[in-house]
DNA sequence: AGCATGTATCTCGCTCAGCGAGAGAATACG
DNA sequence: CGTATTCTCTCGCTGAGCGAGATACATGCT
């Protein structure tokens, strides 16, 4: 394993990334009174929400590997924060659909907003081409790691 | 926000490969019978077991961003699935230090080497000049995250 | 229509990870 | 020495998330 320095410097290198945003998205839900988990869903229905996408409860805590009672606490804790709001589908009335808050936006866009922009930044220095190839990089590896999650 | 593409679509590809990774940690954690936190707390004494680093219960806490009671209560777990021992410092006796058995190195390779074989199996696609710019790339950003993490 | 089956969400009771506070044991320092 | 500091652990508690099941709506079958 020793000879190609090169992939497994890289190996770690993804992971070390990996820790370090881990870390940032801790600090800023216990800076927030929130949870991981509380932040992970607000990442997904902000994404949902910018897609266009209904999100019902069942779907979040697929999403985030949750069952249908923790799923239920998340959505109350969610709620009572004011970051979204049920209500129910007209067309199905079993369903539930999840709305994200303004207060939600204006969260994540306050704190991540400022690393993005830091990151953009840093990308500067790098040129297209350069870009382009870290850009292929990190598709690829996400691939792997996808379909390695798929068995 | 919208003008420049490039650099919004590698923060996402950032983003994405991050919730990639953790989903693949998670499964294989609950696979084990471990817990998310249980799984870091290996990671971090593999690593530095394989640099010959001294790890206590205080260096690991405050590593996973934990105070002594949680860490106590880890130590305790993993001892209790013979995945570490505790060994008293002959030099400091306050100092309790965790050995790693070889049930836990077992445990790492078997799941995380399929994964990482087939991360550097990818990595064959591309030039060493191209592994050069990502882990430039990689490198910068990881030290964007930090810097944002230390405010 | 009527009834079974399936789907979406919620309630209840429980387990256990992690916290705050502080105790206990060893070391460093005046 | 004694006092402060460091490292780990104990105790009691909160609350996230689980399993089981309840409830309500929808849909298919005959």
């Amino acid at each position: 394993m020793e000879p190609e320095r090169t992939p497994m410097q890289l190996v770690h290198l993804l992971r070390g990334l990996t820790v370090e945003l881990d870390l940032f998205g801790a600090e800023f839900a216990a800076r927030n009174g929130l949870h991981p988990t509380d932040l992970r869903a607000l990442i997904h229905l902000l994404d949902a929400a910018r897609a266009g996408t209904v999100v019902t409860p069942g779907r979040l805590g697929e999403a985030l590997g949750l069952n249908s009672a923790g799923t239920t606490g998340l959505v109350d804790r969610l709620e009572r924060l004011g970051l979204i709001r049920r209500e129910r589908d007209p067309g199905d009335r079993r369903k539930v659909r999840l709305l994200v808050e303004e207060r939600a936006i204006e969260l994540g866009q306050g704190f991540f907003g400022g690393l993005i922009a830091d990151l953009v930044a840093a990308m500067g220095v790098f040129g297209d081409a350069e870009l382009a190839v870290a850009r292929r990089f990190l598709t690829t590896m996400t691939e792997v790691v996808a379909a390695a999650r798929a068995e």
